[in-house]
RNA sequence: GUUCCCUUCGUCUAGUGGCCUAGGACAACGCCCUUUCACGGCGUAGACACGGGUUCGACUCCCGUAGGGAACGCCA
């Protein structure tokens, strides 16, 4: 189904690095935006930072947002790099055109002006306004130049200048009705000539984002809150084009467990290491919209879907949130567990694959092992150790298992159990059952020192999911050959 | 320094002036289930940053203070 609705929202990432937690919920707020209210959702990329924007960043940014399912209808194509949609380029490098044309209006009708101003100069200005404690704006002498003067000392002059906007000097209010905030008053004052277009050509932020929201018809735009303080700027550029401006939320900000700002040195912030981790992308999405959003049903597990039918801006909270892994676990353990088996099996196959394991193929076996092994998985990763016992020629004893072996009364449990497998034909629970029994009676053993034994013979560590259940899924030969190794560590 | 934003259990949050003795979830702890480990069930503990107002009444509104964050870039 194609978009009916005016609601145009956009995701607009830098590609200079990875895609960030926080940049994912921005778009996971966006995308979920544009769903209820059947409208498009655009993805922008923001390149304009020559020396670091890269095409891989950008790549690597698209592959993520796929992997949580926040598909695209307009902007950059994930696989060939064309622009999709009728109101490109979405490549702002590949819009600067545009942008200058915008500002050569601006600069004709004496609202920006060409400045010659060198960064020593620009140092200088401020120190002297921090030292007379005035805020620390630039103040140019290109000003008020008129436009054909300029021109003519740009032609003549080595250094390239930049466009400055030009803020009025009367002091005026502007405020911004914020969909997360309320309402924003900001003081004009506060901001001195801000530059639009650098020296090398390229915009600036501020100015593309305006002329791209307002070309692309964005209707909402969801943004992190340290932008917050970019809008009296962005507001100026709207009125000086009499463009429309679209209704803002300013996110609030995700912080690492000592309450600074989530980055590198919490460990993990990129969605594609979550996604090595064995996180699940609806597990994800599900964490990250509750930082900062709640259901109107308080509820805790969402799919996408009713992410989706639930989500509003009413309810997205303003104040900054830790980001929690422990919880992030549990929701992903519990999207796990409600995967169907064949399902969990395929996403599990990486895994397997990576670590040589040697599995059987049948469908039944898969289904009752994963029955058996989800409830202790809280990740995809987590299958790794939890089907090692399963896999051949994998076999261990771990620390805890020699332990075990080192008891007195383990040896002959061990050594009758062997016996016993031998002569069973089909190692149901039941012959496991009868199995046992007659361990318990021969060898005059209960308890720990009966089942213990019997569960380091068989996977080789004394915890993990019920024996009884464990050794229906093994082969006989496998079996008898780890109560072998096993027994070679008895005393 | 200036401006702006934020502040409810350890964490995510509910709360839009009386429904609050402040509710839920994760984590913690305890009990039950279980001859292990998990899962599951039940339960316990745990918060309105502080100070002033406004009001019959304030977690909720206003003003301060403190703390945290952001912006003041030819980064986004």
């Amino acid at each position: 189904m194609s978009s009916s609705s005016d609601i145009r929202v956009r995701f607009a990432p830098s590609p200079t690095g990875y895609l960030h937690v926080g940049g994912a919920r921005t778009a996971l707020y966006a995308y979920l935006y544009a769903k209820k209210y059947n409208g498009t959702f655009i993805l922008r990329v923001e390149d304009t930072d020559l020396e670091r924007s890269t095409e891989e960043s950008m790549r690597m940014q698209m592959q993520d947002l796929k992997w949580l399912g926040l598909d695209w209808q307009e902007g950059v194509d994930s696989e060939t790099l064309k622009n999709v949609g009728e109101f490109g380029p979405y490549r702002q490098s590949q819009r600067q055109d545009i942008y200058q044309k915008y500002a050569d209006d601006l600069l004709e009708r004496q609202l920006a002006y060409y400045c010659f101003l060198s960064d020593e100069e620009i140092d200088q200005q401020k120190e002297l306004a921090k030292k007379e404690g005035r805020p620390p704006h630039i103040n140019s002498p290109y000003r008020d130049w008129p436009l054909q003067k300029a021109l003519d000392y740009k032609k003549e002059s080595s250094t390239q200048p930049v466009i400055r906007f030009k803020v009025p000097k009367e002091n005026r209010e502007y405020i911004l009705n914020d969909l997360v905030r309320g309402q924003v008053k900001f003081q004009s004052e506060v901001v001195g000539d801000f530059v639009l277009i650098r020296s090398n050509g390229m915009p600036v932020y501020n100015f593309c984002c305006v002329i791209d929201d307002s070309l692309m018809k964005i209707s909402h735009v969801f943004r992190a809150e340290e932008h917050l303080s970019n809008s009296l700027r962005q507001m100026m550029i709207y009125e000086a084009f009499n463009f429309e401006r679209p209704q803002f939320g300013h996110l609030s900000i995700i912080l690492g467990s000592d309450r600074q700002k989530l980055s590198k040195r919490h460990g993990a912030t990129s969605v594609n290491d979550y996604n090595e981790q064995g996180f699940l992308p609806e597990a994800m999405n599900n964490f990250l919209a509750l930082l900062g959003w709640s259901s109107p049903k308080a509820q805790e597990i969402l799919s996408m879907k009713e992410l989706v039918e639930q989500f509003d801006t009413d309810r997205l909270n303003s104040a900054s949130a830790v980001f929690d892994e422990t919880k992030l676990k549990w929701v992903n353990a519990t999207h796990l567990r409600a995967l169907d088996h064949k399902t969990l099996w395929e996403k599990l196959q990486p895994y397997f694959l990576k670590h040589n394991f040697d599995l059987p193929t049948d469908l039944e076996w898969q289904s009752l092992s994963l029955g058996l092994m989800k409830t202790s998985m809280e990740t995809l990763a987590d299958a790794v150790e939890l089907f090692r016992p399963l896999s051949k020629g994998t076999f261990q004893l771990s620390e805890k298992a020699k332990e075990v072996l080192s008891w007195e009364s383990t040896r002959p449990v061990i050594e009758k159990w062997v016996s016993l497998v031998k002569k069973c034909d089909k190692l149901t629970e039941e012959a496991f059952g009868e199995i046992q029994q007659t361990i318990k009676t021969e060898c005059q053993v209960k308890g720990k020192n009966l089942f213990m034994p019997i569960r380091v013979a068989v996977i080789g560590q004394p915890h993990g999911a019920e024996v009884k259940l464990l050794v229906p899924l093994m082969e006989k030969s496998d079996l008898l050959e780890r109560a072998q190794t096993a027994l070679k560590s008895c005393p």
